[in-house]
Parts: C-alpha cells; structure tokens; sequence
DNA sequence: TTGAAAGCGCTAACAT
DNA sequence: ATGTTAGCGCTTTCAA
C-alpha cells in the first residue's frame, strides 16, 4: 500500500520528524546532514512516496480545496463558468470540488453542508436560492463564501455578477430603436435576482417609450421552458414582432419551435438574447446577444474568495460588471 | 469556530465515543438512553456541528471524492464530459474534483500525484500522453482508475470510449457515398489514440473505395487549428469538394475560415464533424456529424470505477461505442 | 448503557 | 543535527 513517513522513518532508521522535515524541503533549514537526507529522498522515491493530504489536513485546517456550487450544468453558461473556475482555481494551486444543485435548494444546502464538512477553504456558489439567509449563516461562521450571477443584494455576502437591469436594458432598447414594440420576453427562474432584473430592465425601458403592455412569460432557464412558450406564444395574434430571451437555453428552445413552425428569424420575428456562445455566429441567422463577462466574473469571484482566505478584506466587495451586446443579424428593423 | 465532538462532549458531560455514535445513528444499536441522546442532538444543533471529514478520511482512507482529469476544459466535448460526470457521480453520493491538464503531460503527472495525495477513491482520466506507463502505474498502486476518450490499447487498465475507427469510417464512407473524392481531413493531437484511430478509418475507408491520396492536415484539438488549416486549404487547387473535421472545436474553426472567405457550406465545400452540439440543429447550414455517445462514456466509466472501487471485478472492462451519424445538410452530393 | 485509549498521517513545540 | 511528544477530529476495540 501507500507508503506513509513512518514507512520511510523505519527503513532509514531516522525519526519521522526528521523525514518530515527533509522531505518538506526544511532538511537544510534544521541543518540535517547530507547523508541522512540523501537517504532520506532514496528511501521515499524507492517506496513511491506520496504525502497524505488528509492528514495535511487534519494538522493545518486548510485542503487547498474551493468548492463551486451552480445550479445547473446542463446550461452551457454554468457549464463555462464551471470550466473557467477549474482552469484558473488551478492556477493558484488548489483544487475545484464542483456540485450542481439542479435548481434544488434543498440538494443546495446539503451540498453547502457538504462542504463545509469536507473543510473547503473557501466556496463560491450560484445559489437556487429565493433568499441567502443560509449562505449568509456561512459567512456568519467565517468560511469564505462568494456569490456569482445568483445574488442576494440585501445581505453583506460578498458577490459578482452581470449588470442584469443594464444588459436587459441594452437588448430593449436595441429592440425598441429599430421600430418594435410589441416584445415578447421569455424569462427563466422568476425568483432569481438576475431574472428579476432583467425584467425590471425590460420593463422599465418599455415604459420609458412609453409602452405599458408587453408579454413575460416563461418559467425557468431551460431548452424546454423556451420551446413551449415559444409554441404557446404562437397561438397568439398579434404574434410579437420581436422575443427577448433570457438566457442561451432558452433561446436554443424558442429557436427549435420557431423553425419546426417554419418562422424565420428575422423575416418573421426578431430574436435577442442573454448569453453570447462561439456557434452564436455561424447560426442561420447570427444571433445578436446581450453577452456576460462570465471570464471576469470567475476571475474577480476568485479574487474575492482568495483576499478573504487571506484575510485581506478589499474595500469592494460586490461587484456589478457591464454586459456587451453584440449586434449580429437577428433583428430587423420595421 | 466550528465545533467538534469534543465541544459536544463537553457541553453534555457524555464521552465523545458516545456523542460519535448517537450522531452516526449507532445509539439504538449501543443503547444508549433517549435522554442522552436528546441531549447530544440539542447540543449538536446548537453548536451547528458539522463533522469534519478530514477526521473520517484519515481514519477511514476514504474520501468519498472521484477526480476527473481532463485535457481541455474549453473544449465543449470535454466541458460536457465534466458537467456530465458532476452530476452522475453526485448522484452516487461522491464528490467530483476536477482538473484540467491542458494538454500537458507534464501537468497531468502533477495533478494525477495531487490527487493520490488527496486520497481520492477513484480516477477517471483523458490522459493527454503519448503513453500510459504513468496511469499504468497508477493502476498498479491499486487505485481504481479508468480512462475515458483517450486510452491505451496495449495496457490492462479499464477504458471507455467512443469507437473512433467505425466514427470516422462512417463519416468518410456518408461523404464518398455522395460523390466526393478529393477529400481534406484535418486532425487533432496526432499522438493521441483517438485522432490515431479516426485517422486509420478514414484512410482504411478511402483505400477500400480505390482512393489512395488524400490530405490530412492539422495538429491539435483547438478552434484555432480548424481555422489556420482551412486557411491553408483554401490555397490549394483545386480545392477539396469535402472536409471532414476532427472535433467541434475544429469545425468551429473551419466554419470561421470558410465563412470570412465566402466559401459556403454546402454548395461550395461540404463539412462533416466529430462531435454533436445543441447548436448544430440551427447553423446556417446545420452540420452533419458524427455524435459521440459521451453521456453512456460517462455512465459506463463510473460504473467501472465503482466495480474497482467495491473490489467487483467486472468481466468486460475496455470498452468501445458505437458513434452515431447524425444527417444533416452540410454534406452535398455530387 | 457508557467510556478510555489507541491510531489514522502529519506537523510543530519543545527538548537535547 | 535529530528526536520526543502532543494533538488535529474521528472511529473502533476493548473494558467496565
């Protein structure tokens, strides 16, 4: 089996402190003879030594381990922002445990127990959440927790995410500039804070055309949520001019009902949505997008996990970031 | 800070043996009385313990944690293959950690070491290397590790993938069907056994129709690749009637190429793929390809990894499946 | 019905 | 220059 520092000690005839400290690198620091490190180093790479990290673990507190808890993998944006976690998380030497909560937030909280049980260094979470009254008793205990796109803007949680109003503002207003008025927006989760706000965005930018009525339908970030509302949707006469999105799931169901019902994009309505992804260009019709910062997004979240490792408390703490639209062919002007 | 049984223990005046079985459910079994019991659990709640799994691992040697190594995050085969695997082995009670090599062997050594330190209970790799005397050792040491996608034909350790030879067969033999003979395949990693096998099937194909010269093309799995190589393809006259792309992320840049130099797709070249996406459905031109059964890679990897984990031999322990063409209309005849 | 003690692998404080 | 001892949190054997 798996040598341990007592193997090596008993081979060498050393004590396990000794072996501790040569193979720790220390050897010179505590001025332990050449000889005895030398034989040292032999016995280790004879036996094919490995340290246990458990026990690592145990001593010190800490695994090098953060923990990343989305909500749904299946969505190819969780699923990159769990990809761009893992690359850079590793780039700081510590490792990603990655868990889905699938919408759950009971699978959630038992996964955050999880967690802390595994004694992550630090968490960041997408929560499923209506409210953060648990991921707030997380960072009430002191374990570095961080929110990304999910967040919760009444508690002092550290989080970062897209500025969801302005992105949904930027589409709308793309939408309005180009003569539409009648606007079908298909949202996701209505409880998350980042739906919310972008039907706030929507709204509000509608009634500042002056437009009071306008479709929300919808229920959840999914490929099936987006096809039957789509369908639904095109029962209705007046059909829209235009359909707002809210997330690339969403998008990719209204786009399989719109094209079984031989509806053209733009010819026959215009499409916007959340989400920017690489075969976004090559479609049909290049989708245009309101696209997330989903790189800064990991890349801050992490800063902010790891300045609360450390204990180095930066002065901001939540952090809205700009979305970009990308104007491809999917709108046309009327 | 988080407390332990030791806390517990102390705050109800039981032992800590006692606090550890009435919180491990053994109570009843060790009959220990309902008043204490009651007490413990009061206690605990108040206390907000959570176990720490660091004490079970050591003493255990479990971790409950499977790690998945994999050799590119970006690309959406392999971000697919994690999200997968994430939920599937969630769904077994066991916690994923996952890391990316990069295509580096030498990364991939240093993470496969990591998680040997970190006790992990089972490895699912795609090694990035040219040979797998390192996993071969691995497997030697007695720890479960299965290889998924890419593989070593010569060694014993358990593998699963897709059946690359009878991928490219089909797709080669989909194109020379219709009519093309003068046919570009750009590869990926060409030491790898996939790319290896993909291209032995496109040759053996094209041989077994009388056709010995073909151009094969490429270097690696990246977007980048696909785009420098058509750009390179577009020099040459007369041009191929066909190209057959290694991977998505390969057509991914192919596409790109094709599209900035006006080439379209079917009319002026036709495309086929490895690798199925959501998205191809609805490109411009929705892209024939040959789909790899990732989710029953993933399914049938665990389940091998938890035979060697359980001690279960099972019989049949390297397997190969059956992609799948999926028509579309990317691939004129002529 | 309950507890004491040992041990998992490691590090660190305190010797010598 | 090297060793002894204690302790991290937990489970388990053995005892009472």
């Amino acid at each position: 089996m798996k040598a341990s520092l007592r193997d090596i000690s008993e081979r060498t005839g050393v004590s396990i402190t000794t072996v501790s400290r040569v193979l720790n690198s220390k050897g010179d620091k505590f001025r332990i003879s050449k000889e005895t490190q030398e034989k040292i180093f032999i016995v280790a790479k004879e036996l094919n030594y490995v340290p246990n990290q458990t026990g690592v673990n145990l001593q010190s507190g800490k695994t090098r381990t953060i923990a990343l808890i989305v909500p749904g993998l299946v969505n190819p944006f969780f699923a990159n922002v769990a990809s761009q976690m893992a690359t850079e998380i590793q780039g700081t030497g510590y490792n990603t445990l990655i868990t889905d909560s699938d919408e759950s937030i009971e699978i959630e909280k038992e996964e955050l127990k999880q967690m802390i049980s595994r004694n992550v260094d630090g968490i960041i979470i997408a929560s499923a959440g209506h409210d953060g009254s648990h991921i707030n008793e997380i960072d009430d205990m002191g374990i570095p927790i961080v929110c990304i796109d999910r967040y919760f803007d009444e508690l002092q949680v550290p989080f970062v995410a897209t500025d969801n109003f302005l992105g949904a503002e930027m589409a709308t207003t793309h939408l309005l500039k180009l003569g539409h008025t009648h606007i079908a927006c298909i949202q996701g989760a209505m409880h998350s804070t980042p739906n919310k706000l972008r039907i706030n965005g929507f709204k509000h930018t509608m009634s500042s055309f002056g437009i009071q009525d306008s479709t929300i339908t919808g229920s959840d970030f999914t490929v099936q949520n987006g096809y039957t509302e789509t369908l639904l949707l095109l029962q209705n006469k007046p059909f829209p001019t235009a359909i707002f999105t809210l997330s690339n799931t969403i998008a990719l169901g209204c786009m399989k009902a719109l094209k079984e019902n031989n509806v053209r994009v733009p010819e026959d309505v215009s499409l916007i949505t959340f989400d920017n992804h690489p075969y976004l260009d090559y479609l049909s019709t290049p989708l245009t997008c309101v696209a997330q910062p989903f790189q800064d997004i990991c890349r801050i979240a992490i800063r902010l996990l790891f300045s609360m490792i450390d204990k180095k408390d930066l002065a901001t703490k939540q952090v809205l970031l700009r979305p970009e639209i990308l104007v491809r062919n999917s709108v046309k002007r009327i």
